[in-house]
Parts: structure tokens; C-alpha cells; sequence
DNA sequence: TACTATACATCGTTTTTCAAGGTATGTCAA
DNA sequence: TTGACATACCTTGAAAAACGATGTATAGTA
């Protein structure tokens, strides 16, 4: 039905995160969890397929560095990706104010 | 992750209806339209579905009666889809909750 | 040395939802 | 009366999202 919300409930997440700084993989996951106080855990196989699968559409570019003695795979957002972002932020709004106003409306 | 949340996003809807008053199935369709102004166009190949998996968990009870020269399905929510209800309108809450706080959040 | 945290990844399964199609009745206009 | 449209129910097969499980490897710490 909506179904732009739901295929992207979490490319939204981490298109978020991305267009505040560039970042690692692993450190979204704790980074969501931070900010959601654990309700978002994501699992990485929930994630990687996901950066995976933004990057293949030209939303994420990705650059490997070296950094404390790890290897990350950094992600940056394109211009693509900002729009994607705006879309799913869009998409989110509508989405959240259609469930809340089912909720709240008046009974016909 | 939030797995309380999306496997149930539509259940939390019906529930809601049927929470208010007794429904059958193409009502239900028409209404989540009027109430959300078209974003849920619920297909039927969606909702029976649903209706008939709530019904085996318990959470529905059904009676057929004929009105307007139709045969209708009326679906009415039992003590136990009360319970559903105020369990995925926390859910709702709480995953709305955590995603505004990831948009909203402070970067760490 | 062993455990934990970090950091990446893949694979198979489950579940939700959709698109498409099917059946049947009532209403209304041409 | 014929055709179109709304109402009202249903099923099936396919796609996609997310998960759980599992695997690899390194760094730090007890």
C-alpha cells in the first residue's frame, strides 16, 4: 500500500546519519542505538546488505581507511543521496501523520 | 531490529478500527482512505489476509449478515485483540518515539 | 591465553505486502 | 437489456525487508 514507507523505514535511519558526517558501518549500529536508547539494534545482517544496496543506487560512496589500527569502510552521502534523504524524511512525515491521524480521527 | 514494529504496523490499524466499532473488511479499506486521506489504499490482497490471521490468533471474531441486499463479514475484536491493540499502539509509539529521536538527536 | 569489542561480510529463512486475478451481487444509465 | 461501475469477498505467486546464524580477522584487556 504506502509502499514508499515501509522499503525504506531504515535506508532513512542511516541516510539520516550519513547527512550529519560521514560514517562506518559499525558505527551507525551504536550510533542508532545511542540516540534511540537501544530500541534501533540494528543487526548487521540488516545493515551491510542495506550500504550495499544504497551504494549499487548511486546514493553512498565509500572510501576504506586505515584508523587505529582498523580497517573502516567510511560512507559518504551523494548528491543523489541527499535527495533520496529528503524523499524518505518526506516519506516518513507522511507517513508517521496518515498512522496518527487514523488514531486520532474522529469515527466517521 | 524493531521487529515489534513493522510485522504489525497494518495489524495496528485494523485493531484500532475495530476498537472503535464492528467492521467488515471492504469498510475498513474505504475508511483507512477517508481517515489518512488516501495514503492507506489498503489492497485486498493485504487485508483478508490479515483479517483471517487475526482471526485464527484469537484476536477476531466474525458473523456474516446480510444488509443493503450484500452479504458482509463483520469482524468484531475480542478480549484478547484489546490486549493486541494496546500492545502495538505502544509499539507505535515507542518506534515513532525512537525515530524522531535518531532525526532529532544531537550528534554524539 | 582467552575473552571481549571492533569491523567487515554472507547465507538461508521467515514474514509482510503486493499485484493480479477470480467470483458474485446490486445499481444506474444508455 | 446490456454494459459499466461500485460493492464485497477471496486466493495465489512473487518480491522484498529484516533477521538469525555464522564466518573472518584484528586489537585490547583481564
Amino acid at each position: 500500500m504506502a509502499r514508499e514507507r515501509e522499503p525504506g523505514s531504515l535506508d532513512l535511519l542511516i541516510l539520516h546519519l550519513l547527512g550529519e558526517r560521514d560514517m562506518y558501518g559499525y558505527e551507525m549500529v551504536t550510533e542508532l542505538a545511542r540516540r534511540s536508547e537501544d530500541v534501533f539494534k540494528m543487526k548487521e545482517g540488516t545493515l551491510y546488505p542495506l550500504l550495499h544496496r544504497l551504494e549499487k543506487e548511486g546514493a553512498l560512496s565509500a572510501r576504506e581507511e586505515r584508523a587505529e589500527g582498523r580497517t573502516r569502510r567510511y560512507y559518504h552521502l551523494t548528491r543523489r543521496g541527499r535527495e533520496l534523504l529528503r524523499e524518505r524524511t518526506e516519506d516518513w512525515e507522511r507517513y508517521a501523520g496518515a498512522v496518527n491521524a487514523v488514531l486520532c480521527a474522529p469515527p466517521a
